[in-house]
DNA sequence: CCCTGATTCGC
DNA sequence: GCGAATCAGG
């Protein structure tokens, strides 16, 4: 589909992602095209902001007054080159927003990234099969430079210690 | 710095 | 109605 507006499916896909409790701008990567600040006002237009919130502050700030007016900025073209990637996230397995607590410190929680939400700052690490559906890559914070979380990159760059078997005198 | 949602208001 | 810019907070 070439045209991007909040149409019936659309809009259906933002309100059970939203439900799911994925963020704005998850949203936004999953249903392309638009921006989070594009799904923040329409779930507010949709009325149903604030999920856990029951009321928001009644303290309305003033706010600067805007007059440059910029040229506009030439807006990401969203289409990535990929071939499959139509996972439909509302009824993925894991991220469950308030399912039990398990007391599990060795289990690390992931941020569920795809390719559309990987950035410079996100960790790539894969998790699970990539030809499956419910493939998606670690997605926590990741310093700049680096591809992987600071939990991943231990396991990436593992220090190349102990190769006394064949060192030689370079 | 990264991120989150909330709000305003020009379009 | 839409969403960029902005605000306020974590």
């Amino acid at each position: 589909m070439t045209e991007l507006s909040w149409t019936e499916e659309r809009v259906e896909r933002l309100k059970a992602l939203w439900a799911e409790g994925l963020s704005a701008s998850q949203i936004a990567g999953e249903l392309g095209g638009v921006t989070r600040n594009a799904v923040i006002g329409k779930v507010h237009r949709l009325g149903l902001s604030g999920r856990s919130k029951p009321q928001a502050q009644p303290t309305a700030r003033p706010r600067k007054t805007r007059e440059p007016t910029h040229p506009m900025r030439p807006s990401a073209p969203a289409s990535v080159g990929n071939t499959a990637l139509k996972a439909d996230v509302e009824e993925l397995p894991a991220a469950e927003p308030e399912a039990k607590t398990s007391p599990r410190p060795e289990v690390i929680d992931f941020e569920r990234a795809t390719i559309l939400t990987l950035t410079e700052h996100t960790c790539k690490w894969p998790i699970g099969d990539p030809s499956r559906e419910d493939f998606f890559f670690c997605g926590r914070h990741s310093e700049a430079g680096i591809p992987y979380c600071a939990h991943h990159a231990r396991i990436a760059y593992q220090p190349a210690h102990d190769r006394r078997r064949d060192r030689k005198a370079s």
